[in-house]
DNA sequence: ACCTGAACACCGTTCAAGT
DNA sequence: ACCTGAACACCGTTCAAGT
């Protein structure tokens, strides 16, 4: 009779040993990513997830305070992202009119989010920092914020955009429209083919770019 | 010695007899709302709810197949009222010209989405329709739709919009604006106090509306 | 016909040990 | 120091009874 393996859930040692140095942290946030990406956010679990990383449960609490912590450092790094990709947007265009800006840093925004729709159900559905105890999270939708309303000042510096109610509003405004359209593109409300996604954002977020432009 | 109540928990007997009539359900709904007005999505559960009504956690599933069939109906009325809401602003602009009625549909949608928080959330959080399991979702949706669509439509016969590409194009520009600005309220990531709820309103979908009826 | 309670398979999190 | 397993208080849902 062939002895009974006592653990056949575990995995191999020789790969748990790949979580020693910080690569179980990293595991827990991609398995989270997983999960949400094909299931919901609710198919989430800090069991399922260490259960496909071969560890026991308990071993997410020494990376991570809680499950909600956990969610947070996607988030944070979801945020960081999209900071990023809106910067290179707007660097790869230093001499282009505001309008073209404005318009490259939507199609970067709704980009990003269709492209990763689990970081974006973490980033922007549970209000992760609304007790204060995120407050990191602030800092890169700040700093996203900041590279908005910048393109809308230099616009009406340069006498391209209409001041209107001022750079906030205006920035407010946008923000709101691509944001709208990334939400509506994750949820599928709004269908689009990946090598359409451009021209779409083009065509839905140009009245509101326009408007903007517009001398009233 | 006085002797214990058997089931201290329970609802005396008089007020559970109010839920016999359909009464359970309509409570159940109002409960799931409560709790995610107050605590978020996952604050509801349908054991806490029913306890809350003095009935047993079984008696739920007497009204609703599970939970997330509840939910489905919570965003069902939702959507329903939403679609009233941006019928009723229509309806009391008959001789407007299309840039107001817009705006008027744009202050509806924001003001019945900042109003009812626990309703947004559950309307557009998950997917509950993502399986087809609730086509009954559909139908105001689609209706709110083409209140929009026929707005703008009218607004390009009558001269007063650009045709640009297309009253659906024309449509979903501004329901994904007024979705953003909606959502962006919501998750108090823009924050407007309830007196000055309309004028921001104007003022954050203004340059959308304004680039609709831009003539380019 | 309607409601209930025990039971099942899950959670997140805490506690107390194991190496 | 690090990981584990049992335990606790919750879930949603199923099953089998109670009136």
């Amino acid at each position: 009779m062939v002895a009974k393996p006592p653990k056949p859930k575990a995995a191999p040692a020789r790969e748990r040993e790949r979580y020693h140095h910080g690569e179980l942290r990293r595991g827990l946030i991609d398995a989270a990513l997983e999960l949400i990406g094909s299931g919901g956010p609710e198919a989430f679990t800090l069991r399922e997830a260490a259960r496909r990383l071969g560890v026991n449960h308990r071993a997410a609490y020494r990376h991570f305070a809680d499950k909600e912590t956990l969610l947070a450092a996607v988030a944070e790094q979801g945020f960081w992202a999209l900071l990023g990709a809106a910067r290179e947007a707007v660097g790869a265009l230093p001499e282009a009119t505001p309008e073209a800006r404005l318009l490259a840093i939507g199609r970067a925004y709704v980009r990003f989010c269709a492209m990763n729709p689990a970081h974006f159900r973490v980033m922007f559905g549970a209000r992760l920092n609304e007790g204060g105890r995120f407050p990191a999270l602030e800092v890169p939708i700040a700093e996203a914020f900041e590279v908005l309303q910048r393109e809308v000042a230099s616009g009406v510096e340069a006498g391209a955009l209409a001041a209107g109610t001022g750079p906030r509003m205006a920035a407010l405004s946008l923000w709101s429209a691509m944001h709208g359209l990334a939400t509506l593109i994750v949820t599928r409300r709004i269908a689009v083919r990946k090598e359409r996604l451009a021209s779409t954002v083009d065509t839905l977020l140009g009245p509101t770019v326009r408007g903007l432009v517009a001398k009233r």
